[in-house]
DNA sequence: ACAGCCCCTAGAGTTCACTCTAAATTGTTG
DNA sequence: CAACAATTTAGAGTGAACTCTAGGGGCTGT
């Protein structure tokens, strides 16, 4: 197919340092990594794509640990399908959850930010804080 | 007012550790902490909500040297308000960038999932993984 | 008075995810 | 052939945020 990458280039392209994609070799994330008669390592435009999604993985919070199990499944085969999706609808249900949290965390912070606009307007401490008052939120519908 | 609250007391209401708490103030996140006769520390409600401000602070990502700056500022008094509003809208803009990565990251594990349910439902590989065909998303508006 | 509990300090240890160093090897270029 | 860039390995070092240990003090109940 296309040349075949070298570790440099997977570095640059990926946005990661050479020691971090040979560390993340040897902590198991990249499945399928050839070498070349040299002993260098030999990459395809799929380790991009692959290290792309082990990103937004790292990225929603999911450790390296339950990325390294993922890894062993994908190289195990197809007989390991179920596991795989069961990990990633784990993951989901994470992600949705912090979502939410963040999301709340957002109006907390646009309410304490509309404290300190009302302090600075009036010159006198608004007695309305956030802290005091911490966000009139209904747990019923 | 009410009665003084222990280390102990306050750990088991924020949810953190005697240890954290500790921890917590040597790192300068926790303003105002007096001691009785004894040398204890002695803790009142608004350490409580102060401690579950930096909790939403903290899982936001915000790292304990902004949140002790924040702290610093916070003890300072009136004069700081507008560094203090700067902070928290720098962390805000921070946050929401997160929030539109964390949903993004969403919609790309529902098509893996979907992925792996093709892949289940027919028995072989369906060709449009995220992996080749990365979502079609448009730069342009 | 002594057990049991909570509290104190200083400082050591742990975990995670990198990040870098040293010393050697391979392939390319003048 | 010599210089140079890029690569290799094993292993050490880093920074963040806890987390715990050791050794001690003080109040309360029996």
């Amino acid at each position: 197919m296309s040349d075949p990458i070298r570790i440099g280039q997977l570095a640059s392209r990926t946005g990661r340092s050479v020691h971090t994609l040979r560390w993340y070799e040897a902590q198991g994330l990249i499945p399928g990594v050839i070498r070349d008669a040299g002993g260098r390592r030999r990459y395809s435009e799929q380790h991009v794509a692959w290290l792309q999604f082990m990103e937004r993985l790292r990225h929603t919070g999911m450790s390296i640990k339950q990325m390294r199990e993922y890894t062993a499944l994908v190289a195990q085969g197809h007989a390991t399908l179920t596991r795989r999706q069961e990990i990633l609808n784990a993951h989901r249900d994470r992600v949705r959850r912090a979502v939410e949290e963040w999301t709340e965390a957002l109006e907390l912070l646009d309410s304490k930010i509309d404290f300190y606009d009302q302090w600075q307007k009036t010159g006198k401490r608004p007695s309305r804080d956030f802290m005091t008052t911490p966000a009139q939120k209904r747990k019923h519908a």
